[in-house]
DNA sequence: CGGGTTTGACCGGCGC
DNA sequence: GCGCCGGTCAAACCCG
């Protein structure tokens, strides 16, 4: 088993990205990354050790292409399309289950929490919520400013189906504001809504990116203000957004993802029990995690991740990030298969 | 008119 | 018991 290290070249040519793996010559950083429970694709340039069981695929990014929506191609290859994210956030961290990162259940249901870079404008609404869209549809039910937290959090319930469990939470992360922190809840009791249906039914915020990232979107998410006047005073993506990030270089490199001490506390705030759950026995943390991604990519994950699924391949066309199958076989179901 | 968001009120869990 | 805090409810309102 090869503890994968990934390198990312960009092809300027056509904005996108490839992402190979790489045997690292960093036997600690190998050591660090044995398990990837977790994965993060980021534009920093720092080489660091991640602490287990997290797995960092850290990369440069060609400047003025911030990372875009990831899809989950038919060939479950992952995909980021970087063709319309006006975001400069630099990472997207998938995390699995509770049950095997320790995620804090609630009343029994498990959670899962994906950290995915908020986009700038897209799918933003008056009130400067950054809602990253999914085949789900989903209901706006809340929203709360949380203690010790700039940022309001954003309560959705599952619409695709009455009754349906399913819930989400939306929150910047306090510590990255450029970060989204989604906590999913509960499990949808009904199968993936259609793409017609999901727009048909999907908020006005899902609506505009659903269809797809262009500018359509950008444009109805960012002029579909309301003229509410005092939900303002907590935008969440307001401040410090939209260029605040480094400029990412435009060439190629991949490395662990460096960790500062503040992103730890965030991961440790909701992942806390991560250590917990860690464990060493690799085939047993294994099967879990596989187990769990597969559960993940079932539902909100892929959902997460599945713009353009239905329709998109990994071609390589467009604005794209192609991640292969090598890369993409951590999200398969396969547990006999070895790392 | 249907389905969305907003937002103050309400409720329950938890710590002191 | 009390207060804090997070999660949910529901009325009011918005939008296509």
């Amino acid at each position: 088993m090869t503890d994968p290290l990934f390198n990312l070249t960009a092809n300027k040519s056509n904005n996108s990205f490839e992402v190979f793996p790489e045997v690292s010559e960093d036997d600690h950083i190998k050591s660090q990354c044995s398990v990837f429970p977790r994965i993060q694709i980021s534009q920093s340039h720092d080489v660091s050790k991640c602490s287990p069981p997290a797995m960092a695929v850290s990369s440069a990014v060609a400047a003025a292409s911030p990372w875009g929506m990831i899809t989950n191609s038919p060939r479950n290859c992952l995909m980021v399309d970087n063709s319309n994210n006006t975001s400069s956030s630099s990472q997207i961290q998938i995390s699995s289950s509770p049950r095997n990162l320790g995620i804090k259940k609630r009343k029994g249901q498990g959670k899962k929490v994906v950290c995915i870079p908020a986009p700038a404008a897209m799918n933003s609404r008056s009130s400067g919520e950054v809602v990253p869209s999914d085949l789900w549809a989903w209901r706006k039910y809340g929203q709360k400013p949380i203690k010790g937290s700039p940022y309001p959090r954003g309560y959705y319930r599952c619409s695709s189906s009455k009754g349906c469990p399913a819930r989400k939470q939306v929150e910047r992360s306090r510590t990255d504001p450029n970060m989204l922190v989604i906590t999913y809840t509960s499990e949808h009791n009904h199968p993936w809504p259609t793409q017609r249906n999901a727009l048909a039914g999907s908020t006005r915020s899902s609506l505009s990116s659903s269809s797809n990232l262009s500018s359509k979107s950008l444009t109805a998410a960012t002029s579909s203000s309301s003229s509410r006047v005092s939900q303002n005073k907590d935008e969440p993506n307001k401040p410090p957004l939209a260029s605040s990030s480094t400029p990412p270089s435009p060439y190629v490199a991949v490395a662990v993802k460096k960790e500062n001490v503040e992103e730890r506390q965030e991961k440790i705030e909701f992942d806390n029990d991560v250590n917990d759950t860690y464990r060493p026995e690799f085939q047993l943390q294994q099967e879990d995690f596989f187990a769990d991604l597969d559960e993940l990519e079932d539902d909100s994950l892929t959902m997460l991740l599945s713009r353009g699924f239905s329709g998109d391949n990994n071609s390589g066309g467009g604005n794209k990030m192609t991640i292969p199958d090598v890369f993409s076989d951590f999200f398969d179901d396969d547990s006999s298969r070895s790392l």
